[in-house]
DNA sequence: ATCGATGCCGGCAACGTTGCCGTGTAAAAA
DNA sequence: TTTTTACACGGCAACGTTGCCGGCATCGAT
């Protein structure tokens, strides 16, 4: 069975005392340089690390913080993780990643899992499903370090970083309108995300500055963030069977834009459709429908999550101020 | 500052000791069913939960389970990983994710943190990058346990889970044939990794059985995956300027997948090309220069890796017999 | 010669939890 | 009434590590 060396087995190897052997590993000033060599050499040659649980359980912190995200399979989301990654690793820190899979009950389970002493602090985008908070909160009320990106939570107090969404819906809901089209339809995230909030509003607003009247039946909600098996496929098939068949789509993730790219194909064997989206996707300029899309800084957004909540973590005082970060989208136009 | 409650917490409010609590969350026999009730109720009132450190430390082991991947944003490895919690969780164990990113470098620095004591066992796909295994085989040897799958290390005894990658490669090599080329190239990965040296045999031997001769200057290896900025292109390039130019290409990953068809997309100006190439994109039936690709059944892959990987990890006595599995792959057309 | 200073090291406790053993009480058996 | 026995709970140690305190030489200063 695995059994790692300890400092007490390099102790009775070496005749000392566990607190020698400690001090000699950490270089600590109070033990001969003779007896740091013997000590360091022996512990080269045995291949012996320290056990961080047990330095977790004395430190009260395990140096790691946790990451929940819907998927990792999402680009916009694993370009954030690498961003968190590489700060995190510069500090020191390891980085635990799970998904919630826009799954409430997963969000729950993950976030459970991870507090509880086994990460220092988390970074979280909320899943597509939830709709009650409390496990979060109570989390947040308790200490737990916790910063928000992406699809923030207004409702709790700490640091957040988003992009400007409505400004990147507002630009891709004008590139359409220079396009000539005039039937905007918008294929939405779940109802209660604040990216889709955002998103909706820039949509909105560019319809309104082009006199473009704003229809109902045009927007379409996705509750389960296009995790939910024909939910998009749906959605688009509602949409192209309206009486007035809208002329083109602003969708608004990466997910549902893949999706609905899909559905389109399936379904559409009429006249052309212009389709821009929120997408990070590298293999957007080969795509046959083609997708124009806002391009959200993702790795910028996990960089600057990750430094926000390393300095809540090792903040020696309570944090009263806190700050929203909101980051600019760039618009690529393909044809 | 983040404290959570602890048993202790409970022992002290409710005036009994350590051990009475504790048994009485786990539901021991020996405490009354008054004792139990007051506890319980507390312990939920007060949102306990156990530390899970401090039992990782007692009970020598900490429930959870490390995969090491490339890259988490490859839908092959996003696949397998779901596959693996699939399992992981239903048996009680977390998960752990992280990336090497095809660097040998940070594939040592991921497995020595995710080993000594904070997973019980790890599932991994080799870098592409990584020729010395020294790493691996010292904790092997300590006892941890290591399932390979994807891309395995033949000289170390334990489980191992591939896909049948000779007949994936042989099925495209012959599809390809089968559309009338003759010219095939081949794009291939490091030439150290299992799937590399296994998908060249299925490519070598498609073209033997139908007497088509083996051109080295067809064969380019991509070292770092295609991780590497410019390193697909640079050989895609090389390819479509040979003199002899070919007119299809077997392509042996996701992610030279992608990288290859953007290179022929931005330097092909001819006639068209071929492609067929190992790929678990959700999105491959929209890409322009059209894809038809071996699919692996990487959920499945990875449910048996965390079922092997798990049963290394209880098993009472030290396991002498390994299994090697071999999934069979499918082959979608798209033109 | 005596005293303080300094260098080097060992012992103990604690982080949160559980297993093992011990102990007191009350009911059942003698 | 005394002894047995089951029951319910408390105390202690240990997992691996480090911080704190204390001890014992050696050495220079008085």
């Amino acid at each position: 069975m695995f059994k790692p060396t300890t400092i007490k087995d390099i102790a009775k190897a070496l005749n000392l005392s566990t607190s020698t052997v400690s001090r000699a590993l950490r270089g600590g000033y109070e033990i001969s340089e003779e007896t740091k060599k013997i000590v360091l050499e022996y512990a080269e040659k045995i291949n012996f690390t320290r056990n961080p649980i047990a330095l977790s359980l004395k430190e009260r912190r395990s140096y790691s913080i946790g990451i929940i995200v819907c998927e990792v399979a999402n680009v916009f989301f694993s370009q954030a993780i690498a961003g968190i990654e590489s700060i995190a690793y510069n500090k020191g820190y390891h980085v635990v990643i799970s998904q919630s899979h826009d799954q409430y009950e997963r969000e729950v389970t993950n976030i459970q899992h991870l507090a509880n002493r086994s990460v220092d602090g988390i970074i979280i985008s909320l899943a597509a499903e939830t709709k009650d908070y409390s496990h979060i909160e109570k989390l947040h009320e308790q200490g737990l370090p916790i910063v928000f990106f992406d699809r923030i939570l207004e409702g709790i107090q700490t640091h957040k970083v988003t992009s400007n969404n409505t400004q990147g819906a507002f630009e891709a809901t004008e590139f359409l309108i220079s396009k000539g089209c005039k039937k905007i339809a918008h294929l939405a995230n779940a109802p209660q995300l604040s990216i889709t909030k955002q998103r909706q509003i820039g949509y909105e607003d560019a319809l309104k500055k082009h006199g473009i009247p704003i229809r109902n039946e045009y927007i379409k909600y996705c509750e389960h963030g296009g995790s939910e098996k024909n939910e998009v496929e749906l959605a688009v098939k509602s949409l192209l069977n309206l009486p007035e068949k809208p002329d083109a789509i602003f969708v608004a993730s990466d997910r549902l834009s893949m999706s609905c790219l899909a559905a389109i194909k399936k379904y559409n064997t009429g006249a052309d459709l212009v389709i821009a989206g929120f997408s990070n996707s590298d293999v957007v300029d080969l795509l046959k429908p083609s997708l124009s899309c806002v391009r959200q800084p993702a790795f910028e957004m996990g960089r600057i999550a990750t430094e926000m909540l390393i300095s809540l973590i090792e903040s020696k005082y309570p944090v009263e101020e806190f700050e929203t970060k909101i980051l600019n989208t760039t618009f690529q136009i393909n044809e």
